[in-house]
DNA sequence: AGATTGAACGGTTTGTTGATTATTCAGAAA
DNA sequence: TTTCTGAATAATCAACAAACCGTTCAATCT
């Protein structure tokens, strides 16, 4: 069973390598297979098809970045306004920093959540998780006192859409993308009430001075 | 000059026809040139090229529209958090229904903006100018009162932005989009702060006793 | 038997050719 | 002269064939 391991960590090497030098779509299942010096065919063995590779490299990768996540989530230094303000630019950079240094990476993604939905939606739903976690911790912090964590947290990333998908970028520099997510940012924290921010000013007053 | 702008609507009417009904891709300039009894040469007098054509077929409808919005934004019976669920829920389901009853209109609504990106940035200016018009009725009746409009109602388009391009509702009906845009409106006017919402519901009740 | 191969199959992509169409413009019509 | 035409042009599109590639599986090897 750790041959097979061995092997399929082999099959995601070399795929790994291909795809992001070559693309997804130009690199062959024989030449996969050549690579760890086994005939197309057995591949199978190891994956249902071409697109499991590529799914198994993109969710080792995500995994990473999750657990990173989830720690600007619950960062203990930090109050719920810079602990969201962490998690949405981290997203943000990432996306954008992945796409600059290899733009392949893009027709990799959008294969694999065009042919498999499930798997963009299970990004999302991870994200929402973390995202109410980080209401949860700050409820127990008495920071926000949200009633339906879950579906506010739908209602963040539903605001937040444009800065997860490049395509809606329109050559937008990331300082200029930066800049309006904080916007939003701000806008989901504050509202557009004047007086909600200072009574959120107040509150967070009191909570220091106590 | 009568004379002029009687063929133009001619051209107009006789494309509008066609691309409704055959789209744009299958209306040839020779069709439409027939349906106005000239040779397709002559069009070219009236308008620069087909796109143009599009074009002012679709500024003529989406005028009305504007004018529509623009009624909703300052309407005199309605608060502020009112008037911006109208506008925003107004474009939702224009959009929404557009495309339900002609599928056709997106082919034509991407071409356009494809192909003159500076046509749909005018329609987002439009829109947020509107929105400024909103919020400073808003401000002149006490019910917000934001510093920068002008900012703010481009970050409300940014949050906002799911609910305009049908390329991302995935299937959604509209019942569905409706649920989540009356989560991101509530987000977008009380914040994520509790007692932010706590002090508008005074700050309502305060202005209504007085 | 279990693991592996590589030829065979069917679906997709690619490359090519012919037709269609937006646009132009020299000249006919008014 | 001004208005309009329709053939000419160049660009795009559609259709078809060939090549390619993901996937399968009968045959081979260990």
């Amino acid at each position: 069973m750790a041959e097979k391991d061995a092997v399929r960590e082999c099959i995601i090497d070399a795929a790994k390598k291909r795809f992001s030098h070559f693309g997804y779509a130009k690199t062959t299942m024989a030449e996969v297979a050549g690579d760890c010096a086994m005939s197309p065919g057995n591949l199978y063995r190891f994956f249902p098809g071409k697109l499991d590779i590529a799914e198994a490299i993109a969710t080792e990768d995500y995994s990473k970045h999750l657990e990173h996540l989830r720690k600007l989530a619950v960062a203990p230094n930090k109050n719920a306004r810079e602990r969201l303000h962490g998690l949405l630019f981290e997203e943000l950079r990432r996306t954008y920093n992945k796409l600059e240094k290899d733009p392949r990476a893009l027709d990799m993604a959008r294969t694999i959540s065009q042919e498999r939905p499930s798997f963009a939606n299970w990004m999302l739903e991870n994200e929402r998780k973390i995202l109410v976690e980080l209401m949860q911790e700050a409820e127990r912090r008495g920071e926000f006192s949200i009633a339906d964590k879950e579906f506010t947290a739908e209602m963040v990333q539903s605001a937040t859409m444009k800065f997860r998908y490049p395509q809606l970028w329109t050559k937008l520099t990331l300082p200029k993308l930066e800049r309006e997510l904080e916007g939003v940012l701000t806008l989901l924290i504050e509202g557009l009430c004047p007086r909600a921010a200072e009574a959120r000013r107040a509150a967070i007053m009191a909570h220091a001075a106590e």
